[in-house]
DNA sequence: CTGAAAGCGCTAACAG
DNA sequence: CTGTTAGCGCTTTCAG
């Protein structure tokens, strides 16, 4: 009885009683709270989280010595008793492709509405990194994660994760993974896109994609063969490389120093498009008249770029979105059956594809 | 006595004796290691933050422990006691504006290097928003914090934040602030833009500003009008609004219709700029022909319009490499005195510029 | 070199 | 309706 009195009249000295000297300011805790309001600890923690009922005078009195006393709940301390920490891990390859950032901020507004803190990783496509933050973010003790996996390599730790913690898998998954996804129907997608180039009457069609071990490239190239085979083409000029600008430059210049190089390019998203753009410039090809392109994704860029760029349109903003309400349903209901949304792509004709004359 | 034996040997049921029924797994802990290696948990905790000597023996037989139950430290306790989170938040007003997602880009790569995670918040530009992020972070104890601030509106509690948790303003700042910086020149940047455009001839320019109480606004204002005067020119034709690509096309819109629109245009980044050129390309009027404009931050898509956007360049992600840098070293020392770099704006021309004939 | 135990700030079971 | 108190998982004295 003794101790515990010490202990609530001078809860800021350590055991040797000194005062401790770095940071002369240390954030009330319910401890001074309690102190101040003249009720036990117990009483703060149940106004603050309304967990039982307080008489409204005692609440008032609580409340006012919070406010007067700066009081913020610690939610360290109120994370490690709850074992939830109200925040999710996000990692995407790079904040700075703008499909991504789009995906991000759509994740971001309803998780911070739900009052979840965001935590962020770019893995650049690189399963190591990776795997890094979602090793990290596990030791964090997030609540759930949101990932576009770059590949397949590190499935078993994934799915190892998976079964501890929430996880939802957006725009690419892999094999064996059964969890919720929210992704693209990126074989239909690029359907859309030879679909519309062979209409224009295009039958030298290549396509430039990016890196061959992410889902979405593989899809996206498969959609592209199963596509021109339908038509009754072959499917011969095929590059891979990066989902970046230079890869698309880099694989377009290759395929345009052809001898019979493409009328017609498919670019496994908007930043190779954007590429294939530059590439033509250099080589002084005329986009559209003399080589089409469209793109995916549509990024805001894509139709700022000149020409305007045909594209294969996914709603970034909304995945991100559907992502983190899946997250969220999860977490609600750890229970329920798995969801896999998958959003239709859709194509946006705009100036960088013309018919062959 | 006998209430710790029981708590040790049976860690993983409640008071109540029953097992917990969510989640049948849980983390072993520093306890579940200790028991199994048969040491203390202070032995435990020593190994593994090598804080006092261990025996080789023992270290051996509690590593061994460690790895063979799968243990983790549970960060949340670590950061309980420690008074440390080893994450840091970060608040800019969009990720979805490749300037900030860069710069997001840069501090994430420093920070990751550091073991610090980071957590995110988009403001819009909202004071409100802003605060709510920077609050939220506060109560989750965060380190530090890097903030692109909006307005000076919450500057009392930015200020009276800032004496408790290290923080650095990027990219904007308000008076009475004296804490850490990492900032532009934006009126030596905007001077930059106006003494191009005289010394192509142009004399009837355009200013098509952002959101007029950002400081990045002001003093671009500030640099726009104090350079025109400098070359004995009137700055009237001054546009204000937000920093989006719409806002850019509207006022652009509005300044060229005009019965003396201007000949230039500089815009107070590149967004707007875009936003200028397509205003333009509704109207007819070619760029740079008959209208030139100067953008600023020079983000990819820059180089990628059509014309090639003459710009402002500002190493967005050296911006925030630098900001985690200042952050990191206050942390490290937290009596230093702040530090205020500023990085230098640079013309970049291209081909939305040209002389008036 | 090791163990015991007191907390970090909070929640929630238990006992009035 | 309110107070007491045992922990959450970890670190860090203090005592051997």
């Amino acid at each position: 009885m003794n101790r515990i009195k010490r202990r609530r009249d001078a809860p800021r000295t350590n055991r040797r009683g000194t005062r401790s000297r770095r940071s002369a300011y240390r954030a009330p805790t319910v401890r001074d709270v309690s102190a101040a309001a003249d009720v036990s600890v117990g009483t703060v923690s149940h106004v603050l989280s309304n967990a039982r009922n307080v008489s409204p005078e005692t609440r008032a009195r609580v409340q006012r010595a919070m406010k007067r006393l700066g009081y913020k709940p610690n939610r360290i301390a109120q994370s490690l008793i709850r074992r939830r920490t109200m925040a999710v891990g996000m990692v995407i390859p790079d904040v700075a492709n703008p499909f991504f950032a789009e995906l991000a901020r759509g994740a971001e507004d309803v998780l911070a509405g739900a009052d979840y803190a965001l935590v962020f990783g770019n893995s650049d496509n690189d399963a190591h990194k990776e795997r890094r933050y979602i090793d990290s973010f596990k030791e964090r003790q997030v609540d759930g994660m949101i990932v576009a996996i770059a590949s397949d390599a590190e499935s078993k730790a994934i799915l190892e994760f998976a079964k501890q913690t929430a996880m939802v898998l957006v725009d690419r998954a892999f094999k064996d993974w059964s969890g919720d996804t929210v992704l693209g129907d990126n074989s239909l997608g690029m359907g859309l896109a030879v679909n519309h180039l062979v209409e224009l009457g295009h039958r030298r069609i290549g396509l430039v994609n990016g890196d061959p071990e992410l889902s979405t490239a593989k899809q996206r190239r498969a959609g592209f063969e199963r596509s021109l085979h339908r038509h009754g083409l072959e499917a011969r000029l095929i590059r891979e490389g990066r989902f970046t600008l230079d890869s698309g430059q880099e694989q377009t210049r290759d395929m345009l120093a052809l001898p019979e190089p493409p009328t017609a390019i498919c670019a496994a998203n908007d930043l190779l498009a954007l590429g294939a753009l530059l590439a033509a410039a250099e080589r002084n090809v005329k986009v559209p008249a003399e080589l089409s392109v469209v793109g995916y994704d549509d990024i805001a860029y894509a139709r700022l770029a000149q020409p305007r760029l045909t594209t294969i349109s996914q709603p970034a903003y909304e995945m991100g979105a559907a992502a983190a309400r899946l997250l969220l349903q999860r977490l609600a209901s750890p229970g329920r059956r798995s969801e896999h949304q998958v959003v239709a792509p859709r194509l946006v004709v705009r100036d960088s594809t013309v018919g062959l004359r």
